[in-house]
DNA sequence: CCTTGAACCTGCGGGC
DNA sequence: TGCCCGCAGGTTCAAG
């Protein structure tokens, strides 16, 4: 989603902000419309799975999705759908559009230079794409942890930006259970894990996104990489290549479901 | 500190 | 057709 914004976004100015409920999954900050009103866009960037709009004045619009959250780009005269809760309208006559059915997305608004400091980022581990990302990081996470290797990923504390859909993903291509305790992964293991952890997330990204339901691309068409997974929301069918008689499996932990190829993954 | 479960909210598909 | 249930890309908080 930044990547797409950042051309569209970079350089242009927001004419006028529509909110058209109070909150999301928080009240919006005080005048959060009239703070955006005239700022122009230095950058875009990301931290975890926030997305950051820095503004020329020094603050920065802060956007989370959530589970159902879409920002989209649309001809100005498109009417507002159901759910289209904030609408900001660009010096270049196209609109940004929030929808997020759940609600379970934010906004926020913070001054650039102590975001890191901010409630939202000061507990965030690292980010999985950086070069200083590896198995040693991995391990330094997982050490004593008890914790199923699964739930241990999805903790943002660790490392950030490891979803529900490409955790099961990246274990699969590990070939490592998402059932084994943390702690007990070893080295050889985890220096298979942290680059199956940055080829998945590489190769949804280049292919959109996964769509499974509301997610869409910036420019409203569906992501494809669910065409490309492994084993999520694959229960019951063969893993790529399993030619055997066995199955991917669906498991539920911390109240979220995993899916796992028994054969492949130990 | 740890882990688990529930809560937030809406929509959709399946079973009856 | 319609109702009820379970489930969904995330995060946070309370309780044990």
């Amino acid at each position: 989603v930044c990547r797409a914004l950042k051309p569209l976004l970079e350089g242009r100015k927001f004419a006028a902000i529509t909110l058209r409920r109070q909150n999301l999954r928080f009240p919006f900050p005080p005048s959060f419309a009239a703070r955006l009103k005239n700022q122009k866009v230095k950058n875009v960037g990301r931290r975890a799975k926030y997305i950051l709009i820095h503004l020329m004045n020094h603050e920065t619009l802060i956007i989370h999705l959530g589970m159902s959250g879409r920002l989209t780009i649309q001809n100005k005269k498109t009417p507002p759908l159901k759910h289209d809760h904030v609408i900001i309208e660009l010096d270049s006559g196209q609109n940004l559009v929030f929808n997020d059915a759940r609600r379970f997305g934010l906004m926020d608004l913070a001054a650039t230079k102590t975001l890191e400091s901010h409630q939202l980022f000061n507990h965030l581990g690292i980010e999985p794409l950086s070069p200083r990302f590896n198995a040693g990081k991995l391990a330094a996470w997982f050490k004593n942890k008890k914790t199923a290797v699964k739930l241990a990923l999805l903790d943002q504390r660790g490392v950030v930006g490891v979803g529900n859909i490409y955790a099961s993903e990246a274990l699969y291509h590990a070939g490592i259970s998402p059932k084994r305790m943390a702690g007990q992964v070893k080295l050889p293991e985890l220096k298979r894990l942290a680059p199956a952890i940055k080829k998945t997330l590489r190769r949804s990204i280049k292919a959109g996104g996964s769509s499974l339901r509301d997610y869409r691309q910036v420019d409203g068409e569906l992501g494809w990489f669910q065409d490309g997974f492994a084993v999520y929301d694959r229960a019951g069918l063969g893993c790529p290549g399993c030619f055997c008689a066995d199955k991917v499996k669906k498991i539920i932990q911390g109240g979220r479901s995993t899916f796992y190829c028994p054969k492949k993954q130990s």
